[in-house]
DNA sequence: TAATGCAAAAATGTATACGTTCACTACTGC
DNA sequence: GCAGTAGTGAACGTATACATTTTTGCATTA
């Protein structure tokens, strides 16, 4: 009798659960830029050895999200705002060319449409991950479409990477509104299937938040 | 008496020696793409437990050099002819972006010219593991003098990614001296203090190696 | 009081050990 | 002769255990 039988699901490994888990916690800012991983405590949590989670956090020290010292462990990567401009380079950069790349008819709008309705119906207290999570959502319905895998998976590296200093700005809720427009205008964009347009709407768009997130970076306790 | 005192290096951990090796077997093509990695053989020749080849592996898989395939192992990650397309895509982004934010007063054109000497002198019947090497250093004298750190180490990972595949065109003799005069236009620019012709003569120096490249991966055994 | 040094505790890095999965071979049945 | 199958062995994934290093807390001293 199948009927629990639809787990065709492979068991998630203990490596994979772990780096699904602590990424979420670098994410999600439950572990701050500059702040010690301890393998132990990680490992009591997902009921795992230290082992999968070492491994787990080798990956993420590749990915740029970690930082490891010998003999003393992991720490969350901190980021200087010329780092951040060079990430944001990096992204207007690939972004671009993946946006050019897409071919507009193909992507689901209503989608991002209704993704861009939640995030504007977020009010301000609720929690920021939500809201990244939606973004997030948002702008990679568009970069799915495209057929350049490895840039796609460079550039979400870079989005992972740059997380938590983004959702700094989205207190600023004067800037909310604002960007709740311009996401409007880059679904028009897509529907009328002008590229060039939508492209200068995302570099704008982009370039919008780097401020934000460079200006913020200045006043804020986690330089 | 400091004889030998010149050991101020802090003996590399087993991680990183791990690092360092299987890198190594990686790009001068002694593990072949599609070739599968041994934890077990990589620790005997290290005398190490599987436990830092396996972190190690996690690295380099997380780099892209490597593939993982749950409860089957590591293998040496292979690319499609548009795989390199968008490694060589990034390449042309980032390096452009890069060689504009260089002082070209300050690059060491004297150390790039013997670096294209030694290239030159050396037959084709030499290892182009060696070639690959100077190649490797030879422009990579121009990338390290930008600031931009993050985008730089990307840069190093799209030419790691690409090492093996770069070194199969290196056989065409015939391309041989035109690379050469190529790398001598690439130091005149330099000298020149010209930017944009500089730009110019890299970017056409890449497109010509990615035609080789992706027209000899058409007729390889490596696919 | 502030600084210094030492000892205990904790955390890291890696070796060993063990259960589990997968690939390969030899065998059976047709 | 060949497809399918059970069995065997090697390799994988991770828990446990131990040596080494770092950190912490406290006592001592200037």
């Amino acid at each position: 009798m199948a009927a629990t039988g639809i787990r065709a699901t492979a068991e998630a490994s203990g490596v994979e659960r772990c780096l699904g888990l602590i990424r979420e916690m670098v994410l999600s800012g439950e572990l701050l830029p500059g702040q010690k991983v301890h393998q132990g405590e990680l490992a009591e949590q997902l009921n795992v050895s230290r082992i999968p989670v070492r491994e787990a956090l080798a990956t993420l020290q590749a990915e740029g999200i970690l930082v490891h010292k010998p003999n003393t462990g992991f720490t969350v990567a901190r980021f200087s705002g010329e780092d951040l401009s060079e990430i944001y380079l990096m992204r207007r950069l690939l972004e671009t060319e993946v946006i050019r790349s897409v071919d507009l008819a193909l992507v689901d709008v209503d989608a991002m449409s209704a993704l861009s309705e939640q995030m504007r119906a977020m009010s301000d207290t609720e929690s920021r991950d939500e809201y990244q999570q939606l973004n997030l959502a948002f702008h990679f319905a568009l970069f799915d479409c495209s057929r350049l895998e490895l840039v796609r998976q460079e550039i979400a590296r870079l989005w992972y990477m740059s997380s938590f200093y983004r959702s700094l700005h989205l207190y600023e809720t004067e800037t909310f509104a604002h960007l709740q427009d311009e996401h409007e205008r880059i679904i028009e964009a897509v529907r009328s299937g002008d590229v060039e347009k939508l492209i200068e709407l995302c570099d704008r768009h982009r370039s919008g938040t780097e401020r934000l997130v460079v200006r913020r970076l200045g006043r804020s306790r986690a330089r």
